[in-house]
DNA sequence: GTATGTGCAAACCCTTTGCAAAGTG
DNA sequence: CACTTTGCAAAGGGTTTGCACATAC
């Protein structure tokens, strides 16, 4: 989590501005740890910009993860989903209805070390995805749909 | 790698087939360790059956994912991208090329066990991402684009 | 005051689907 | 021979983009 001053002088940095609509959405995500899509966060800022188009959701999503104050993580489904943390820790999507939850993984920073990689690569990053079964999904039988629209 | 013989058995005992198509595509599949998206698959597969259609080539992959004889990989660009291999192990993303290479983790099936899920989630699966430079992109300067198509 | 950002709507593009013909067991 | 699968083309659907107006600094 990044504090709003800091945010408008690394945009103002690269030429770009903290307008209301991106300091709503970038609040939004950081007060979510439901890791939700472009167009559920594009709900959720409505209420407080009702103006606010989903283009424009999609835009500054895009810009906050170039800055890197923001990050896409894996989705088993077709919608990408954000991310407002930001230190090293793993996610857990449930394979029925597509909630993801986070995940603490005291040793993830070791696993680059460990890993032997077929090829020349520089490793810059990790990223652990479990998939599980949330408690109401484990306790009904197993349904049709992977990730329908709810963060 | 799953051998041809019981692929076609355990497709009958769902009342599938496995037709010359789906046997070229999943051989194509096997047969790369370039983790492939469906249109290059599709492009691969034509040079052995020139009428083949990309739907033919999307159906597949979705039946052999289905039933577990193939696996869908992350990908960091917009289309799909997809594993003929089975075994756990994990992958590493070029962030400028989107090229994708295997990655050995010895640990990774011990990586569950030391997870702390935030939640009640019944953990089904592990997979281990990492991102970094492949040896050519980390040569030129960083590019823009971040998954042209190629596999 | 000027360059960046927004809202709207249309375009994009990967993927899915309807349908008639072909193929499998 | 019944039922699945394919090819073709069109539709779907999340995301991106063009443009004129609004806004931040």
């Amino acid at each position: 989590m990044v504090a709003a001053e800091r945010i408008a002088r690394d945009l103002r940095g690269r030429g770009l501005r903290l307008t209301r609509q991106r300091r709503v959405i970038l609040e939004a995500l950081q007060n979510t740890k439901a890791h939700p899509d472009a167009y559920t966060l594009f709900r959720d800022v409505k209420r407080v910009l009702p103006r606010v188009s989903l283009a424009t959701v999609y835009r500054t999503l895009s810009v906050l993860t170039k800055m890197g104050f923001v990050r896409e993580v894996e989705s088993s489904g077709p919608f990408a989903r954000f991310d407002g943390r930001l230190d090293p820790h793993g996610h857990i999507t449930c394979s029925a209805c597509g909630r993801i939850a986070d995940v603490e993984l005291p040793d993830i920073s070791e696993i680059p070390a460990r890993a032997m990689v077929d090829g020349p690569f520089k490793v810059t990053g990790c990223r652990v995805e479990l998939t599980g079964l949330c408690a109401s999904c484990a306790g009904r039988s197993k349904r049709k749909n992977g990730a329908r629209r709810q963060a």
